[in-house]
DNA sequence: ACACAAACTTGCGTGTACGCAAAAATTCGC
DNA sequence: GCGAATTTTTGCGTACACGCAAGTTTGTGT
C-alpha cells in the first residue's frame, strides 16, 4: 500500500527541494547565514551543487522556503475550505491570517530577521500565494471582470508584504539606541492591512 | 547662472546612472540583449565595471531603466498635481494611466518584450512607483489607519503590474503558430485594473 | 519485459553580484 | 582659499547564477 501522492518523480522531486531548503536552514542555525556555501547546502542534501540551483535561484530563498513552503497553496485551500457564502473578503482575510498565525520558531524567525537579505525574501516570499489565491478567487467570481481575480489577488498579496514589512522592521532598527516602538502583533497588522483591501473584494463580488 | 537642482554630488551620479543605463539600452539595441557585457556598458558609460553595480543589480535593469527611468516619481507628481477635490480612485488611476500613455518607442519595446529577462524586469518596473506613491497618498489620508497609505500604494502598484503583465504577454505566445489573439491597449488594461482596486481607495477615503 | 520518450541531474564554462579597503572626488567649516 | 570630513569610484577576490550538452532516471505504449 503505497502512500499517495502522484508519480515517484514528484515525490522524488519534492523530497529533494525539502532536504535542500531543510539542509539550508539547520546550517544556517548552525553557523550564521554568512557562513554557509551554496556547495554545503548541497552537500548534506546529497545533491550536486547544479541540480541546487535548479530548486533554488538564491541561499535566501532556500533557507526561508525552510519556513514558508507550503503557505501559499494552504492559503488557497484555507479559502477553498470556507462557506462558499462568507463574504470574499472575510473568506480572503480569514485565510491568510490563518496561515501566518503559527509564526517559525523563534531561532528560524531571529535568523532571518537579522539579516537584510533573508528579511527581504521572507517579505517576498508572500508573493507566491499569488497565483494560488487568483484560482481560488476566480472560483467565487464567476461574472467579473477578466483582470480581477489576478489584481485581487495581487491586491492581497502586496497587503501581505506591507503587514510583513512592517513586521519584521521591529529588528532592523539597530544602532545602539533603544527606539520606543509600538510592537504590533503580526495578525494584527495583517487584518489592518487586508481590511484595506477589503472594500475591492467586495465590490467585486456585488 | 547654473542650471538649478542641488550640488554638483548629486547631478554627477544622475549622470552616471543615464549614461549608464543609456548606454545599456544602445548597446542593447544594437547587438541584441545576450551580447552586451557589462564591461561593454561600463566602458560606453566611462565608469569601471564595478561602478555599475553601484548603479544596477542586474543588466536588465540598466536597459529597463533607460525607459521607465522617471515614471515612478511622475506619477507621484502626477497624484499631486491633480485637484485636491477629485476622489482619490479617479486620480490616481488618471495619474498612473497618464505616465503609461506614452509607451517606449517601438524598437526599445520590442527589445524588451523580445527576451523573459526583460519582460519581467519591466513589469516589475512597477514597484518602484509604490514608495513615491505612498507620500502622495498620505497627504490626501489624513485619518486613515497607519498601514492605509502603504497598502493603497503597494495595491496600485500590484495592478499595474497585473496589466502590464497582460500586456507583454501579447508577445511571449510564440511557437510558430499564429494564436488569435484579442490584443487590448495599455491604457485599457490599465484602468480595468484600477477599475479592480478604486473600491479601496473610496473606502480609504469615505 | 522492452525499448523509446520525457524529465531530472550533473559538470563545465562564462559572466555576474557584491563585500572590502584604498584612492580619488566633492563638500564644508573656518 | 585650505585642509579635514564625507561620499563615490575603483580593483580585487570570492561566491554565485545559469545556459548548454551529456549522462541518468522515470514514465509509457506495446
Amino acid at each position: 500500500m503505497p502512500d499517495e501522492t502522484g508519480g515517484l518523480r514528484e515525490r522524488k522531486k519534492l523530497a529533494t527541494r525539502e532536504a535542500l531548503s531543510a539542509a539550508a536552514l539547520r546550517l544556517a542555525l548552525e553557523r550564521g547565514a554568512e557562513n554557509v556555501r551554496v556547495d554545503d547546502i548541497a552537500e548534506a542534501a546529497g545533491v550536486s551543487p547544479r541540480t541546487y540551483n535548479n530548486y533554488f535561484s538564491s541561499r535566501e530563498q532556500a533557507i526561508v522556503a525552510a519556513v514558508t513552503a507550503e503557505r501559499a497553496s494552504r492559503v488557497a485551500a484555507a479559502l477553498r475550505a470556507r462557506p462558499r457564502e462568507e463574504p470574499l473578503a472575510e473568506a480572503v482575510t480569514e485565510a491568510v491570517v490563518e496561515q501566518y498565525t503559527s509564526e517559525p520558531a523563534g531561532e528560524a524567525l531571529a535568523l532571518i530577521t537579522s539579516s537584510p537579505r533573508l528579511r527581504k525574501e521572507y517579505v517576498e516570499a508572500a508573493v507566491a500565494m499569488r497565483q494560488p489565491l487568483e484560482s481560488a478567487i476566480a472560483e467565487r467570481l464567476d461574472g467579473a471582470a477578466a483582470l480581477a481575480p489576478a489584481v485581487l489577488a495581487a491586491a492581497v498579496s502586496a497587503a501581505t508584504r506591507v503587514a510583513l514589512a512592517h513586521w519584521v522592521r521591529a529588528s532592523d532598527t539597530g544602532g545602539g539606541f533603544v527606539v520606543v516602538r509600538v510592537e504590533r502583533s503580526l495578525p494584527d497588522l495583517l487584518r489592518e492591512a487586508l481590511a484595506q483591501v477589503a472594500p475591492a473584494l467586495r465590490a467585486a463580488q456585488g
